[in-house]
DNA sequence: CTTTAATCGATAAAAATATAACTTTTTTAG
DNA sequence: CTAAAAAAGTTATATTTTTATCGATTAAAG
């Protein structure tokens, strides 16, 4: 195990994005100094949760009465994210989705830079979304070993998720973030999230029944 | 309360569209019964727990040695996740993101049916996308009410996200489902899922980093 | 300078979730 | 017709995650 001593929970690097955001607002507010009991309110969250995830990445301990610094905090959290540290990222399907995703230059803020998608479709091979090129998907073991990248954005239709997936693995890809609605089957080693939308309709529409 | 037994839980709500998708896959194939097992070794779970999950949803019990009716099984998941029970969404933020969830039109398949949008921009107010009209922010109230729609999707810019949640709050709607990188504050009574791509981004490139 | 109230940090308790162990049932094979 | 195998169902244990408690610390107010 590499972990330095207890490893961080998945639960927590959940949360911890979020807290980056409420701090950037308040940093922009001029708010100096915050409070974990702060933050909990600001989220609807437990003050003690707040205050155990924040001492996972704080490099300077939090002071009683007054809380942490806010711009060292922001520090802290932005590091242990690693959103200093951009990774060049591919991503294959440039339908609606992976449409959105090109267009969308947020991205880079949190340390994911785009370079360029791939396709099957004739007529979008060949043309360029918000400046990144859109290539045929043969090109993609070549390009991916040639700038070595190590993540994998698939945004194509759940029936041939699994072999765009395939072929990221075998081109040296170690990251797959998917949006497909099929589960995925990789070896060991290769990280995946998968974003699956359907789950999280079904979590809403079930409170929203349990309501009436 | 409104619990049958015990209540189900988050994590299980998760993992039902997750069966449901490749149980699909296995009655295409024909596969006539399905096992606990089964399903388990394709989406590398625990059997145990898959057992468990689909305690809570199917009406027959399975049989020892062959399993469930695929069939059947799907039915009760269905009926479950409430697929077949259609209900009616207002989508606002036609940009990027908008416009691809505007342009799917999958989710019908899972019970939305997305009826309109609303923007700002006068350049997409009054166009269609995918059949869906674009009307200006100041009618959603108005058409909320009159066609009683209970669901509302946020895909604007973090900066107007609370200020459009309030207003469909004050609309009416019941349950909104946000991909703006901004915490909400909601009334009580008012469900929220709340798509973070940050903290998925965070949680794979964790896993990626402490590979290597 | 002393008191006060707020907050941190650490530890403990509780709740939720996942995994394992065991028992029962039913099909299939000998 | 009986024995073996496979899988469901049930109960128990372990793990993870959240929440609560307590003493120590310290900026701010009197």
């Amino acid at each position: 195990m590499t972990a330095d001593r207890t490893e961080i929970s998945k639960a927590t690097l959940n949360r911890l994005p979020a807290y980056l955001r409420y701090l950037y607002e308040l940093d922009k507010k001029g708010v100096q100094t915050v409070s974990s009991t702060m933050i909990a309110a600001g989220l609807d969250l437990n003050p003690v949760q707040v205050r155990k995830d924040i001492a996972f990445v704080a490099t300077s301990p939090g002071k009683p009465k007054l809380g942490y610094v806010t711009k060292e905090l922001i520090a802290d959290l932005e590091n242990f994210l690693g959103y200093h540290n951009t990774r060049d990222a591919i991503l294959v399907g440039a339908g609606g989705l992976g449409h959105a995703i090109l267009g969308y230059d947020g991205f880079a803020k949190y340390g994911l830079n785009v370079t360029c998608a791939f396709d099957v479709d004739p007529a979008v091979i060949g043309t360029s979304i918000n400046g990144k090129p859109v290539y045929d998907m043969s090109r993609l073991p070549e390009l991916v070993k040639r700038f070595n990248i190590s993540l994998g954005i698939i945004t194509v239709p759940s029936g041939s998720a699994q072999e765009v997936a395939d072929l990221m693995v075998s081109a040296g890809i170690k990251a797959i973030w998917s949006f497909a609605a099929k589960h995925l089957n990789l070896p060991a080693g290769v990280a995946l999230k998968h974003e699956d939308l359907a789950a999280s309709l079904a979590l809403l529409r079930m409170q929203l029944v349990s309501q009436d």
